[in-house]
DNA sequence: GATTAGCAGTCACGTGGGCGGAGTGCCAAG
DNA sequence: CTTGGCACTCCGCCCACGTGACTGCTAATC
């Protein structure tokens, strides 16, 4: 019901709104766009923007701020999603392709999201669980010590310091690592860690106590999901952009450091098609009401589907952050493709 | 010069003003503690401590808060380091103990600390330099693709992956690790590193060009100073004691995620014995004036000492601080000295 | 019917004066 | 050296006022 000048209006005080941190008004719209038309008929579009409840006014006689629904239409309607500029895009290839395993690639990514946006950036870890065994390795490093090293097919490693019974000399340890490997390899790490689990059952050696214990620390270590650990930077744009958050901005650096929040929220988010974005109250379950989300998935072959994104406040330019975020997953998945 | 009530006063306006955030007076000072003197004779003192510099009053009729100079008195002479509760020992214990990888370990450590000092929390990791060469694995991923598992003696795993020109086979991998097991293993990885790149000279088979790929790729790995790098937690207490700050906790922020700046802070601390506090502008240098620092050194046998430590505003409880972070630093060495 | 100009109304914000209170500094007496 | 008393200072608070930036409305215009 809204004409479509209403919605370019709408755009405009949304682009404005986000540069400028204040309410805007008719006559600074007219001078800042060409609408061609008085400021007296955009009051009549904004008269109607209001009757939506796409905009609202902090005070009777003040400029005009979008409501969260009008971010809402905003993003899903009016934002162009420009490209990366080619500067960007080469500073995304160079400063991603110097890592040299997935935890610095990550980490990488995640500072430079957050530099894109200048935003807080936050990357989900590649969850295990999808991921198949490639190799079991023990080594010996004390007579009854032994370090249990998971390599996956996608290169990840995962060790774990194993304390046995019982001293083991290497032939054991190799006769027990061969025999390991035989039952893990090419099993996802699901599976794997059942089948070392069941394992442990066949105790038909003297060295039976210590196969228990390696299958246990190995199938243990085969379970862990990776994926409920997050990298985060760029916290210091959070207090940047402190005033935008009604002064709560505790609740959100709270929410991140405990990390389950973010988790369970890109958990409702991985229903959403492409890029998703999460607007202020629609977050309020979470406890961050006055905070947007942005984020979209990357998927590593073999390894479950993860996510990154932004988080900031409502007033965020989501042009910029939504393009971003994409071009950065677009990249991951690449990359890490090929691996 | 100044006498030894004096000082006492000094240690009640430091104790008070850190409680309550606010200017202390003679007044309240004779209400809240023992001191068998009326409010004028404190007065007196605090004439004195003023004229050392060691308090002074934001206005004209205000009461007195510690300056910088008053706190570094304090923290040389005054405060005392209890010990921590019993509950809190059980605590460092308990929570640290279920560690299983050293990554896992540090993680827990700086959570811990933020959270036992209400404060941000730093941990430095170990460099690697120290360490001994444990083991070489090479595991080939795909014909071309080999990834290369540097383990030290203390359990500490690297990986990367390194591309060869030409295809290896299973058994010449195996040739070539034996080969660089037998010129690293022992070595500290310093040394390692030079050994392996002037391996990489002898290139007498058919495999030479492997050979090189791979003993470059160990070197470098090997040469990796992982001391480099931070651990953080607890940035939401930094916010929480924003108003303490002159405002600009931002560039705090930027400063912890830079990590290079607490680095070179750390590099300085480490010229101090045991417990080393820096305040506000003590480290003005730094961009961190109105910021203490309280930081230990602990150490990983085979490794280079590295620290740990918290960060906050000048008026920050040192003896909670300085208490939490000996316990914890004092934990980790011996946890860290037993594997 | 959409657009425009003009005008009155409203409210946030900054400024300045007045007031109370907390705390000091000093002095003279104990 | 300590104490009680007293004058003084200055911050923070409150309120009242003027200013400026908008809006909403109405009547005229295209």
């Amino acid at each position: 019901m809204v004409s479509e000048r209403s919605l370019a209006v709408l755009r405009a005080i949304v682009q404005d709104y986000v540069e400028s941190r204040e309410p805007v008004g008719s006559k600074s719209i007219v001078e800042r766009h060409q609408f061609g038309v008085s400021a007296a008929t955009i009051r009549n579009d904004m008269a109607l923007l209001e009757e939506e409840e796409l905009i609202a006014a902090p005070h009777t006689s003040s400029g005009r701020i979008p409501t969260d629904k009008g971010y809402r239409v905003f993003v899903d309607r009016l934002a162009d999603i420009r490209p990366l500029s080619a500067t960007q895009r080469h500073a995304i290839e160079t400063f991603l392709g110097e890592s040299n395993d997935l935890d610095e690639l990550l980490g990488r990514t995640v500072r430079l999201v957050s530099q894109l946006t200048r935003q807080l950036a936050v990357v989900q870890y590649p969850s295990f669980a999808r991921a198949r065994v490639r190799h079991v390795e023990l080594v010996s490093l004390a007579p009854t010590r032994v370090l249990c090293i998971l390599i996956s097919d996608s290169g990840q490693v995962e060790q774990r310091l194993a304390e046995l019974d019982q001293p083991a000399d290497e032939a054991t340890l190799a006769r027990l690592r061969d025999r390991l490997n035989e039952v893990a390899a090419g099993l996802t790490m699901a599976d794997a860690a059942t089948a070392l689990s069941a394992e442990t059952e066949h105790a038909d050696r003297a060295h039976a106590e210590v196969l228990h214990t390696l299958a246990a620390t190995l199938a243990d270590q085969a379970k862990i999901t990776r994926s409920d650990r997050l990298v985060v930077a760029g916290a210091a744009n959070l207090v940047r952009t402190e005033q935008d958050f009604a002064g709560n901005i505790l609740g959100v650096m709270e929410a991140i450091e405990e990390q389950v929040v973010i988790l369970r929220l890109f958990g409702e988010m991985a229903a959403d098609e492409g890029i998703a974005v999460r607007i202020g109250r629609e977050n309020a379950a979470f406890g961050l009401g006055d905070t947007s989300v942005v984020s979209t998935s990357f998927a590593v072959p073999g390894r479950d589907v993860s996510r990154l994104g932004v988080v900031g406040p409502t007033r965020m330019d989501y042009s910029q952050s939504m393009a971003a975020v994409r071009a950065v997953a677009r990249y991951l998945s690449r990359t890490l493709g090929e691996s």
